[in-house]
DNA sequence: GTTTCATTCAAACGTGTGTTTGAAACTATA
DNA sequence: TATAGTTTCAAACACACGTTTGAATGAAAC
């Protein structure tokens, strides 16, 4: 244990380490001793490697966030690549199975990144600002365009707002934060079982989706 | 300006700073400097009347979450007495229409509470654990009820799922938390109108709730 | 006017924060 | 073995944190 440990670059094992305690805690509740302390590396490791705790929190990002950009671009190249004209039903299993593949490969991330995300909608930290549009402006582009031709009935504003339930729903749910347990003793779901959470999630997202126009 | 500010309470005002920064910055990241600052008080002023921190985030919950379950309770109440079995739409058009109540009355908070709870799914502090549950778990009992009864194709279990699908989608809709502005330069949905978005949500919502069971 | 109580205040408390330092330890090349 | 470059380390840095203190201030009761 104490060799494999030593074996890991230790830029690697900070990463994992923040990774985790900064989706536990948050960036502002995540300090530098508890993250080199649970990476068993001395804490001027941190700015040695990443000039800051800014910085750190930029790394682990970075590293997850092009493999997973690039994995839901190829899942709708492929898809597009067999069916000329998919179906809603399709490119939403599409979006969804990038999420699964994203916490069943370690490689990816695993989970911890989907939760991390979702941490990140309600807390912005600046650096997302700038770093995360650049990465899936073009995975919203491809999916919502490929939405809008499926749902010629829906204005391309309305595509969006139901892109954008859709995204939260999801991110929510596999990010296993179940609002349910913030509002009751006993939820009846139980949310991390992940291939459980996307077979209750696409109908209701597909039928969500297809629903005729409000108004 | 400096009258008025004197005049109300010291206390209330220190809720009204700290409720909109909790949100802004959540709670790690606010400082009782910056929370003190903002309301115009001094600094011992929060452990005089709250005790600490902890407390006084507690009492800024307490203030909003008993109205808001009142409020919801009331609303299903009323739906309930005029109409025996009410549909899908009609339950969620009552949830719905709570969320829309509490954002533009600001007696109940206004929309800075909705963003508060959403945040708190995320970053769950251990005050909360303890006191949400006790006071919303009749509100998702009795609106999981009335949805079971309007849904009979569906188990217990599946309105379960699609209940919690539908409070994370809602909240953040409401919440003004734009998913899809983390990841595009320019969304083309202008989160922030709660009318138009309760207008968007509706049809999203009332159609994957009643969409076919799962397999 | 005096007393009593609640509230406000400036200042300081001890502790934890992110970051920096300069020497020690290690690794690889010569 | 000597040398150059990289990485680790314990210690300290200045600063911000939540909290406490004890005196000053205010208002109400007698």
């Amino acid at each position: 244990m104490a060799e494999s440990a030593k074996a890991q670059e230790t830029s690697v094992r900070i990463l994992d380490a923040a990774e985790i305690l900064f989706v536990e805690h948050g960036f502002d509740g995540t300090s530098m001793r508890l993250i080199t302390q649970s990476a068993a590396v001395n804490i001027a490791a941190v700015n040695y490697y990443f000039g800051s705790k800014d910085g750190l929190y930029r790394a682990v990002f970075e590293r997850r966030a092009e493999p997973f950009a690039r994995l839901t671009i190829a899942n709708i190249d492929a898809l597009e690549r067999s069916k000329p004209a998919p179906l809603a039903d399709d490119i939403v299993s599409a979006f969804i199975q990038s999420a699964l593949q994203l916490g069943a490969d370690p490689e990816y991330g695993g989970l911890t990144f989907v939760r991390l995300l979702a941490r990140a909608y309600v807390e912005p930290h600046p650096i997302l600002k700038e770093s995360m549009p650049r990465r899936y402006g073009e995975v919203v582009r491809r999916y919502a365009g490929a939405l809008q031709k499926a749902l010629p009935h829906l204005t391309e504003n309305e595509v969006h707002w139901r892109f954008h339930f859709l995204t939260s729903a999801m991110f929510s749910a596999f990010a296993g934060n179940n609002v349910l347990r913030l509002f009751m003793e006993q939820p009846k779901t139980n949310a991390r079982d992940p291939q459980l959470v996307a077979r209750m999630l696409l109908p209701f997202l597909v039928a969500g989706l297809v629903a005729p126009a409000a108004n």
